[in-house]
RNA sequence: GGCUCGGUAGCUCAGUGGUAGAGCAGGGGACUCAUAAGCCCUUGGUCGUAGGUUCAAGUCCUACCCGAGCCA
C-alpha cells in the first residue's frame, strides 16, 4: 500500500462558464471523485471543484445576454452543480472565483508578488485571444486567428504588470528533472521540458481593457488565469488558516485536461515558489473525449448533453464508462454504441446478471436469507482475493482505473465461474444443504466486497445492490475493516428479488 | 519549421530483445440459477513502411508514411 502519512488532497480545473457544461466537463470530476472516494477509505481526503468566473469572454457572454457578468454566473453555477450531483459527484467544497473569500486572497497575492518584486510594470504588446483568454505570438497565428480555436484575435497594447516567470526557468527545470513523475502522463512531461529548454519569457498578468476581474490597485484586473490558478489554495485557508492550509497543501493529484497542462506545470509552481509555496505532488493532464477524432467541445457542435445521456444510460454507468473505457490519459473516442456496450456486457451481463441468478437462488432455495457457510468457504476464492483490495486502491491512486477495474473483473468472472461449476441447483436437488449454504454464501460476500470495491465508481448503483444484499446500513467506507478477510458479511441478512441493476438497453441502430 | 506521443486480431488496448496476448465482437458446445445473461472451447495478426544493429527485434537505431498534440 501507498505510504498513507499525509492527508489527500486533489482538485479538479475550475469550470470557466461561458456556458453550459458538457460531459466533457463532468470527465475530470468524477475521476476527482472516484479518487476522493478511494482516498477516504483510508485517510482524510479534501476534494476541490468550482468555477472560473472572471474574464473578458464571460464578460462579453453576459453583455451578449443583457445581464452583468454576476448576474449570468450566478444564473450559470447552478447547472454546474446540477451536473455534479446528477453524476453523483460528493466534493468537499466549491469554490466560485467571485467570492469574497477568493477575491481578497488573490489581491493579497498580488501585493506579496509587488513587496517581493517578483512583479514588475512593462507595456504588453500583442495578440490575444478572448476566447481561450491567451496571449499569442503573431508568428503562431494562422491566418490572423488564433490558432487554437480559431477565433479572431485583438491587438492589445497595454500597461500591464508582469510576473518575472523567466526568472524561475532554471528551478523548474531542476524540478522537473528530480522529479520526472510530477508531470503525467510522460508525453505531457516531455512537452513541457521542451517548453522550458527553449526558454521563458515573463507574463502578462493584468489587463486593463475591461474590468470583470479582481481589481488592482490603481487600476487593471489580474489576468485571470492567474486569478484562477490561486483557487486550489485560496478554498484550503492560504495566508488565513495556516494550520489548514498546511494539512492539505502540497495537493497530492492536481488534475487538469492536457490543453491547460502549461498553465498548471509551468506559470503555477513559479507562482507558488513566489509565494513560498512548494509545488504539488502531481499534476496529471488527461486525454479528452473525442467524436469522430475530434475534441468534443461546445465550439465544435459535438457536445453531448450530460444530463440526457445520464437518463439514458444511468449516471453510473457513464461513470464507469469514462473510466473504463480508455487508459486514463489518452483521448478517447465516444459513441453511444461504446457506451452501450460496455453497459451491457460488464455491467448488465456480468455484474448485474450475477447479483441476480444470486438473489434468485437464494430466494428459491433459502427464502432470500443469507445462509451459514458453517465452514465450508472456498478457501482458494479467499486466498486469491485477499490481496484485491489493497491492489484495486493503489491503482486507482496510481490513476490506472482501466486496471483496477479489470482487477474487480477477475472476482467477478470468478464467482460467475463458481455458479457454473459448483452447480447450486443440483446441489439443492440432492440435499446436499453443507455445500449448497457455503456457495450461496460465498456469492454473496464476493458481492459485498464489489460492492465496497466498485463504489467509488458507481456510488449509487453499488448502495443499491448493498441493500438487494440485505446488508444493514450505508457501504462500510473503511476498507480495512470492512475487507479485512474473506468472511465479513454476518449470514442471516434478508435479501429480496428486486428489479434488475442494470437493466440491458438497446443498442443503437447502426446506420 | 522544431519537438512529443501513438500506429499490435473487426473494436478497445497489454506487451521490461528471447516461441505474438487480454477483453469485447464473431463461430461451436454443454448446462439452466439468471437481464437468451453466465460457463467451456474456438476463428482471427507478414506487430504502419523500408533499411540497419543483434545469435535473436513488436521491443534498439535511421529514414519515411499516417494520426493526434505541444511550441510564453
Amino acid at each position: 500500500m501507498k505510504p498513507m502519512e499525509r492527508p489527500y488532497y486533489v482538485t479538479t480545473p475550475i469550470y470557466y462558464i461561458s456556458g453550459s457544461p458538457h460531459i466533457g466537463h463532468a470527465y475530470t470530476t468524477i475521476v476527482a471523485d472516484v479518487l476522493a472516494r478511494t482516498a477516504r477509505t483510508f485517510r482524510p481526503t479534501f476534494f476541490l471543484t468550482g468555477t472560473d468566473e472572471h474574464g473578458q469572454k464571460v464578460a462579453n457572454a453576459a453583455a451578449a445576454a443583457g445581464k452583468t457578468p454576476q448576474e449570468w454566473c450566478d444564473e450559470l453555477v447552478p447547472r454546474w452543480k446540477e451536473l455534479f450531483a446528477a453524476y453523483h459527484v460528493r466534493y468537499d467544497d466549491f469554490i466560485r472565483t467571485t467570492e469574497p473569500r477568493h477575491v481578497e486572497k488573490v489581491r493579497r497575492v498580488f501585493e506579496r508578488l509587488q513587496m517581493s518584486g517578483d512583479v514588475y510594470l512593462g507595456k504588453y504588446e500583442g495578440w490575444y485571444c478572448v476566447n481561450d483568454e491567451t496571449f499569442w505570438l503573431e508568428s503562431k497565428l494562422v491566418d490572423g486567428r488564433c490558432p487554437t480555436c480559431g477565433r479572431e484575435v485583438q491587438w492589445i497594447s497595454e500597461d500591464d504588470w508582469f510576473f518575472r516567470l523567466s526568472a524561475y526557468r532554471d528551478r523548474l527545470r531542476e524540478h522537473f528533472l528530480a522529479h520526472p513523475q510530477w508531470v503525467q502522463p510522460r508525453s505531457v512531461y516531455n512537452e513541457m521540458m521542451s517548453i522550458l529548454n527553449e526558454g521563458l519569457d515573463d507574463l502578462s498578468i493584468s489587463r486593463t481593457s475591461f474590468d470583470w476581474g479582481v481589481p488592482i490597485d490603481g487600476g487593471g484586473v489580474i489576468y485571470v488565469w492567474l486569478d484562477a490558478l490561486l483557487n486550489y489554495i485560496t478554498a484550503i485557508g492560504w495566508s488565513e488558516d495556516d494550520a489548514r492550509f498546511k494539512t492539505w497543501w502540497p495537493a497530492q493529484t492536481q488534475l487538469v485536461g492536457k490543453e491547460i497542462a502549461r498553465f498548471h506545470t509551468i506559470i503555477w509552481p513559479a507562482i507558488l515558489w513566489a509565494l513560498g509555496e512548494s509545488a504539488p505532488d502531481l499534476v496529471f493532464a488527461h486525454g479528452w473525449i473525442t467524436v469522430d477524432g475530434q475534441k468534443m467541445g461546445k465550439s465544435v457542435g459535438n457536445a453531448v448533453d450530460p444530463f440526457a445521456l445520464a437518463q439514458r444510460f444511468g449516471a453510473d454507468s457513464l461513470r464507469y464508462f469514462l473510466l473504463r473505457e480508455a487508459p486514463f490519459g489518452s483521448d478517447f473516442s465516444y459513441s453511444e454504441e461504446k457506451i452501450a456496450q460496455r453497459h451491457n456486457s460488464d455491467l448488465a451481463n456480468d455484474l448485474g446478471n450475477l447479483l441476480q441468478r444470486t438473489l434468485s437462488m437464494l430466494q428459491r432455495y433459502r427464502d432470500g436469507i443469507v445462509p451459514d457457510p458453517a465452514g465450508g468457504s472456498d478457501a482458494e476464492l479467499a486466498r486469491r482475493f485477499a490481496p484485491l483490495p489493497m491492489v484495486v486502491r493503489d491503482r486507482i491512486l496510481d490513476l490506472r482505473f482501466r486496471e483496477a477495474l479489470e482487477g474487480v473483473w477477475e472476482l467477478v468472472t470468478a464467482l460467475n465461474r463458481a455458479i457454473d461449476e459448483r452447480k447450486p441447483w443440483t446441489l439443492h436437488k440432492e440435499g446436499r444443504t453443507g455445500e449448497l449454504n457455503a456457495v450461496l454464501y460465498d456469492l454473496c460476500e464476493g458481492l459485498r466486497w464489489i460492492a465496497i470495491l466498485l463504489h467509488p465508481f458507481m456510488p449509487e448503483r453499488m448502495s443499491e445492490m448493498w441493500q438487494q444484499l440485505g446488508i444493514p446500513g450505508e457501504i462500510d467506507e473503511d476498507w480495512s475493516s470492512s475487507l479485512r478477510a474473506w468472511g465479513g458479511l454476518l449470514p442471516i441478512g434478508q435479501t429480496a428479488l428486486a428489479a434488475p441493476l442494470f437493466p440491458r438497453v438497446e443498442l443503437p441502430t447502426l446506420a
